[in-house]
Order: C-alpha cells, then sequence, then structure tokens
DNA sequence: AAACTTATACTGAACGGACGGTATATGTGT
DNA sequence: ACACATATACCGTCCGTTCAGTATAAGTTT
C-alpha cells in the first residue's frame, strides 16, 4: 500500500520503479484523459498488476498529483539562474523561452496533463502549490516584458497581451510536437522570439 | 427517449430546449471535464430531472458530440464570405483573426470542451467532420499565410511556425478570456496581428 | 364548443455493470 | 527470519441508462 522502504538499500530501486510508474500514468492521462483512465490501463500502461500498482501509489487521484507536481520545479530553478545573470531584456527573454520550450519538449505529456485537468483540479488539496508555481513563472515572464518596455526595448500597445500571445503559443506547443521532427525545442524557441520581436512583415 | 416531435406546432419549443440543454451542458463540461461530469451535475445545471434530461438526448456521449458539432460550421461559412472578396493578405489575415476571436468569445465553453476532450474523442463516429472542419479552417489560414509570403508582403523564417504562433495564441484565449473584461474579441484579434505583423520591437 | 384521442413533456424508482480500492496470499531477495 | 514485491479475488459504491407511469397540451370528432 504504497509504502517507500526503510532499507536504503531497496530506496533508490523503489524510487526509479515509482517515476517509471508516474511518467507511465503521465502518458496515459494525456492520451485518455484522466477520469477516462481506468485503473486497469494503468495496469496495462506499467506492465504491473492490481496490487503491484498499488504498491507504489496511494490511490490514483494522488498519481495525478505526482504527474503535476513537482513540474514546475526545474523549471523554475533554470528561470531564475537565467535572470540572476545581468542581461538585456531581449537576452532574458529569449533564455527563458528557451529553457522553457525544453522543459515543456521534455515533458510533453505532463504538460498536456496539466493543461486538461487544470480546471478539474482547482481547489484540491497540494493543487494549489502547482497553481501558485505556474503564477511566479508566468510572473517572471511578464516581469521581463515590463523591463524592456520601462527600457524602450520593447513597445507593445499592450504588455499583458503580449505576455498571453506567448502563453498561448508554448503551452499549445505540446499539442502539436513531434520529438523526432523537423523542429527540436531550441529552434522552436529562437523563432518563436523571433516572430515575437520582429514580426513576420516584410521589412519595407 | 430524445424522440423530436413530429408535429410542427411542438417543434420549435422542442429544439430550443434541446440547445438550452447543450450550451449548459457546454458549460459543465467545460469547467468540470466530461468525463467527471456526472447526471447529477447535468441535472443540476438544466434543472430537469433523470428523465427529463433523456428526452433530449439519447446519452452522456450524444451530448458531448452534440457540444463540438456544428461548432466550426459557422466560423468556416464566415472564413469563406472573407476570403470571396479579393484583398491583400494582410487585410484578409486581420479579418480572419477577428471573425474566429469573436466566433472563440461566444463559443468559449464549446471551445473548452473541444480542446480538452480532442484527444478523447479521436477516432470516435461523427468525429471526424469535427476534426475536417478544425484542420480546413487551419489551412484556409496557413493559404492566407502563403499567399503573404509570395507576394512578398510577409517574410517568416518559418511559415508552418507562424501559423502554430497564431493557432496557439487565440486557441489559449478561451483559458482567460472574461466576457466583462478590459478586452473584446476585436480589439484582441487587432493587437494579436499587430503583434505578429510588427513584432514587439521598439522602432529603431 | 365539448368530449375524446393521441402525441409530447416530464417524473422517479430501479437495474446492471464498471470502477476504485482493499485484503490476503505467495513469491523473492537480503 | 524478515522486508519487500507482486498476484488474485473480492467488496461496496457510484453512475449511466431504462422504463413504467402521470400530467398536459395538441389535434380530431361530434
Amino acid at each position: 500500500m504504497a509504502t517507500p522502504p526503510t532499507r536504503p538499500a531497496l530506496r533508490a530501486r523503489y524510487e526509479r520503479r515509482r517515476q517509471e510508474v508516474v511518467d507511465a500514468a503521465a502518458k496515459v492521462f494525456a492520451l485518455r484523459g484522466y477520469h477516462a483512465t481506468s485503473i486497469e490501463d494503468l495496469i496495462e500502461a506499467t506492465g504491473l498488476t492490481r496490487g503491484g500498482l498499488y504498491h507504489y501509489m496511494p490511490g490514483k487521484r494522488d498519481l495525478l498529483l505526482a504527474v503535476v507536481d513537482e513540474l514546475m520545479d526545474p523549471l523554475l530553478r533554470r528561470a531564475e539562474e537565467i535572470l540572476a545573470l545581468p542581461q538585456a531584456p531581449e537576452a532574458h527573454l529569449r533564455e527563458l523561452t528557451q529553457a522553457w520550450l525544453e522543459h515543456v519538449a521534455s515533458h510533453r505529456w505532463h504538460m498536456i496533463v496539466f493543461s486538461q485537468e487544470r480546471r478539474t483540479l482547482e481547489q484540491e488539496p497540494g493543487w494549489s502549490d502547482v497553481r501558485d508555481a505556474r503564477a511566479h513563472f508566468e510572473q517572471l515572464l511578464a516581469d521581463v516584458l515590463e523591463r524592456g518596455r520601462r527600457d524602450g526595448s520593447f513597445s507593445m500597445r499592450d504588455p499583458q497581451l503580449g505576455l498571453l500571445m506567448l502563453l498561448g503559443s508554448v503551452n499549445y506547443t505540446p499539442q502539436w510536437y513531434d520529438p523526432s521532427g523537423r523542429l527540436g525545442p531550441e529552434e522552436i524557441a529562437t523563432r518563436y522570439c523571433d516572430m515575437l520581436l520582429d514580426g513576420i512583415r516584410s521589412a519595407r
């Protein structure tokens, strides 16, 4: 019943398998949707049996929280690393977007689950952390845009809408991104930033 | 059991109430998610009783299909109206985006349901129509961008990614759009196009 | 216009099945 | 021997659906 082993020797294997279960669940949740996924589906995806599965999770809901929990943390830490270095807003924006898209690409299923279930999970215990982390990251982006506006390098009519456009573009990416496709995350990031900064109109 | 009346006198009222049921369902599906929505929730949302609800729908699944079905048709017709008039690619792009965002704003719940359930509904009977209509609309947008590239008015590094950025921005809009908010659909459309065309970088 | 017949709108209880979760048994490695 | 991993069978509950029945409005006959 989801009891982590006390023996240090077995701890590592347990955590590794648990992570495999979470990742497998992320993919199934993303493809079928959380509520439409039955325990039977999770069994099929993990290769375990009913009892074995419950050895690694307290319940289906906790598995969902595990999928979205700690999803934003690595990205937030990376973002703060980037912002710690003093740079022009444009450079900050480009590096943030690149780190963000690399994260999206490597956690594609988790991101889709987040988008799909964010509404059904509002006001759920443990959910507020995820939402706060998300809001925090968006605030960091907003700050960069605002800083660019203040120092004169950006001049959007509506700062808020600029952020929303960027959020929309990146958050939509998991829907079509193909790891074996033509474009990698860093190329996508570069071109998003190119378009957001200079637009697609030909220079006249 | 969801049998439309044959008598012409009652047909109108039936269709009106059925539409109310579908719209109410759209909102509940959007907020809670389709699978997480119980018949009890639908009863509460519609004001009907269990049996009464089944008078207007053959089943829960059909109700979901009704929500997304015929969602794209009005937009597609409007798009073809716009494209029938000979105009410059930029004008076409701006008008398409505006019509699109007006549609998104007035069918916000339906759109959220579509985004949330598109994966769970793949390879479902009746679903291919919706997907085809969606693909058709995206193709119309892609054609406009391509026409702009050919005649020299647009010059994006990657035509496909320009489309995906626009799709992301607009498809993300229902997630934050507030009908009583500061910005209406036409203003949002204008500023999206401003940013996509000219970027947010200050003129130097 | 009154009486009658049928189509339609709605009710509420009950059913059948699926689903998440648990208890218990049996290996398996330390 | 003990902790841990996995297997199997089972339970209670919830949920989508059905159905027999009632009330009312629409159409028809007299």
